[in-house]
DNA sequence: CGCTTGATGTGTACCGCTTTACAAGAAGCG
DNA sequence: CGCTTCTTGTAAAGCGGTACACATCAAGCG
C-alpha cells in the first residue's frame, strides 16, 4: 500500500471555518486573553469537527517551548534487556510526561556515540531536555549539558551542582538492610556490584561501610565479573566467611540465588542473598529474592517535574525521594552457625533455622 | 540551576562563515547537486566549527520528509514491565532507527485513550509513522490509521491488507516444537494463551490445532487466568492428561515452572514446558525454559526499513522474517508413563528420563 | 567566435504557527 | 459628550529551514 497523506488541515483552516483570523485561533489555544470566551468556544469547536491540532514542530519553529524528553541509554542490548529496572523507568517516565503533553524519545547507544548522540539531538531540536541515568565518575555529559544550555536531571547520586539530581533516599535503607540481616545473626556481609564507575557505587559503599561500623557488622565489597566463565561461582568461590551479600543488580542476584546449589551453596542456609532493587523477577526466582524496592515511579515523576521547571527557566533544585522498602523474601535466612561452608557438598549441611 | 540558553547557531551564522548563502548549505546539507565538492566540505567545516546541526523543527516546517517513530503501547505498567519482549523490540528498534536518522517516541496508555494518543500525535506531526504492536481483532487502530493517512506497519499476524505486516514465520515452528514433544513420548499437548484478543493469537492456534493433527498429537488449549489466587495451580488443575504445554509467553512460562513444583507438580519430570518466546529470563528460572527465540532484532529492523519505506510515498509489501528456533533447555522431558499425575504426591514420583 | 549547456550559486516565496504591534468599537468617566 | 481605557480581534513579521526559479560564468561546440 501507498500512505496517501489526504491534505493536512492547518490553522487557517480551522480560522476560516470559525470565521476569525488564524492569529485568534492561535490565541484561544494559547490561553492569551486576547479572545473572549465565545469565540474562543467557537474556535475550539471548529477545530474539534476539523480534528486539528497545532503543528507541534510549527510552534517550535515560531518558538514555543519543547515539549519532548531525551533519553540516551548507553548501555548494550544486553544489559539493558536484562535490568528491570529500565521496564519500570520508561514505564514511570510515561504517565507524568503525558499529563504535561510531552513525548518521550528514546535511544540506545554505545559509549563512544554517547556524546554525539547528545549533541545531535539538541543541535537540531529533536529534544529539549535529557534525562541522565548510569551517571559515571567525571561523567562527560554533565559539562556537555552545561556546555550546550540543554536542561537535563540526572537521575542517582549528585555530582555537580549545575545538574540536578533525583536521588533516592539510601541513608537509612543500609541500615535497614543490615538490621535485618544483623537480626538473622550474620556478622560478615559483603557488597556485589558490577559498574564500579557508576556514580552512585561509591556513595553507596560509603553508605554501607558505615552502617556496617555502626551495627557491627564486618563489611567488604566483592566485583561481579561477567566474563568469567561462571560468574557466580566465581564470584562465590571469593566470597572468603561472608554469610550474606547485598547485591547492586537485581539480575545478577537473580542469577546468583538461581546458580548458586548448582556449585554447592545453598541459599539462603548458608548464604543470605538481597537484592538492591526489586521487580518481578525478585519473585520469580527461587527461592524468591529479598529485595529493595525503590520508589522507581516516582523518581520518574520528579524528575519529570524538575525538568518541566527547567524548561521553562525557573531553577530547579536536587530532590530526594525516600520510600525504600525491604520486601523480605525467601532468600534470607540465619546466618549458618559456622561459617565459610560454601564448597561443602551441598547435601550434608541442611542447617536450618533454630 | 537556570538553563541559560547560548544563542543557537542557525544555518545563516554557518552561511556567512563559509562564505555562501544559506541555501547553499541547505543544498550541501541536502546531498542535491547545486552545490560543488569543494564549498560542500568548505560549508561542512564551517557547520562544523559552529556545531551546528539542521533544526529539526524547522526542516518539518518546510516538508522535509519525517523522521520519527511512534511506538504507543496499550499496557498497563505492569503487563508492559514484566514483558521481556519489550526490551528486546526496543532494543532492537534503536538501532535501525539511528542508522536512518530517526528517534523513537514511546509511550503507555490505557487502553480507552488509546486511540485518543494516536490521533493526537500525528495531528500535532509529533511522530511521522507508527509501529503497531499487540493488534487485536478488528483493531480499531487499522482503520483509524488509515483514514489520518499515516504511514504504519503492524508486528504480528497480517490483518489487513491497508497495513502491512512484519510477521515471524510460524508454521513450522509448532512443527517443530510438537516433534520435540512428540520425540519425548508426549501425546497430548495443551497450548496456554493469555490475552485471546490479540490477532496473532487465533493464527497460532490453527497452527497449533493443525500441527498436532499431523503429528498425531492430541492438542488443547488452555487459557491462563491471572484474576485467579493461584494462577499456576489454578491452570495445573485444568490441564487433564495433558503432559506438555507450549505456553504463548515466557514470563507466564517462567512463573509456572518456578511455581508448579510449589503445587505438586514436578516439571519437567510430570510436565514439560516450552515458552513461546526467549529471553535471559528462561535462562534464568530453574528448570530452564525450553524457549522458541523468535528474532525480534530482525522483525524490528525489517518494520523499520518498510516504515522508511512507507514514509517516503512508496509501496511496502507485508513481510515475513524467518529464525524461529527452539532453544531446548531443562523444561522439556520424557513423557511420564502413565499421565496425568500431577496432583501426586511430589516426592513420590520421580520417574526419570528412560 | 557567438551561442548553447552544464555546473554552481543565490533570491525568494513559502511551511504552519506565534507574537508583537496596532486597529476598532465598547465601555468608563469627569 | 469628548476623551481615555479596555476588550477583542487582525495584520504582519518572523522562527529556521527548504525548494523552486532564476542568475552567472566557464566550458563545449559547430
Amino acid at each position: 500500500m501507498t500512505a496517501t497523506s489526504p491534505k493536512r488541515v492547518t490553522i487557517s483552516d480551522v480560522a476560516r471555518r470559525a470565521g476569525v483570523s488564524p492569529s485568534a485561533v492561535s490565541h484561544a489555544f494559547n490561553g492569551r486573553p486576547n479572545v473572549s470566551e465565545t469565540t474562543a468556544a467557537r474556535i475550539r469547536a471548529a477545530a474539534d469537527e476539523l480534528n486539528w491540532r497545532p503543528n507541534y514542530a510549527s510552534r517550535k519553529v515560531s518558538g514555543q517551548g519543547g515539549r519532548s524528553l531525551g533519553l540516551v541509554i548507553a548501555r548494550s542490548r544486553d544489559t539493558f534487556g536484562r535490568d528491570p529496572f529500565f521496564m519500570r523507568l520508561l514505564a514511570g517516565l510515561t504517565e507524568p510526561l503525558a499529563d504535561l503533553g510531552w513525548s518521550l524519545s528514546l535511544t540506545l547507544v554505545q559509549a563512544d556515540e554517547e556524546e554525539q548522540v547528545y549533541r545531535q539531538w539538541w543541535g537540531e531540536q529533536r529534544v529539549d531536555a535529557f534525562l541522565l541515568v548510569d551517571v559515571r565518575h567525571d561523567d562527560p555529559r554533565l559539562p556537555l549539558v552545561e556546555q550546550l544550555g540543554a536542561p537535563a536531571v540526572l537521575l542517582g547520586a549528585p555530582v555537580d551542582d549545575a545538574v540536578p539530581a533525583v536521588t533516592v533516599a539510601d541513608e537509612s535503607a543500609f541500615a535497614t538492610v543490615l538490621e535485618h540481616l544483623g537480626g538473622l545473626g550474620h556478622r560478615r556481609v559483603a557488597r556485589v556490584t558490577d559498574a564500579p564507575g557508576l556514580a552512585h557505587t561509591r556513595a553507596r559503599d560509603q553508605r554501607f561501610s558505615h552502617a556496617g561500623a555502626q551495627q557491627g557488622i564486618a563489611t567488604s565489597f566483592a566485583a561481579w565479573d561477567p566474563t568469567a566463565d561462571d560468574p557466580v561461582a566465581e564470584l562465590l568461590a571469593r566470597l572468603g566467611g561472608v554469610t550474606a551479600i547485598v547485591v547492586d543488580s537485581e539480575s545478577i542476584a537473580a542469577q546468583i540465588v538461581a546458580h548458586a546449589p548448582e556449585v554447592g551453596v545453598q541459599v539462603p542456609a548458608q548464604l543470605s542473598v538481597v537484592a538492591w532493587e526489586d521487580s518481578w523477577v525478585s519473585s520469580l526466582v527461587r527461592p524468591r529474592l529479598t529485595a529493595l524496592d525503590a520508589p522507581v515511579e516516582e523518581s520518574a515523576r520528579t524528575a519529570v517535574a524538575l525538568l518541566e521547571r527547567l524548561v521553562r527557566g525557573e531553577a530547579a533544585e536536587s530532590q530526594t525521594v525516600s520510600g525504600r522498602r525491604l520486601v523480605v523474601r525467601d532468600s534470607t535466612a540465619p546466618a549458618p552457625r559456622s561459617p565459610s561452608q560454601h564448597h561443602r557438598d551441598p547435601d550434608r549441611d541442611s542447617e536450618e533455622a533454630p
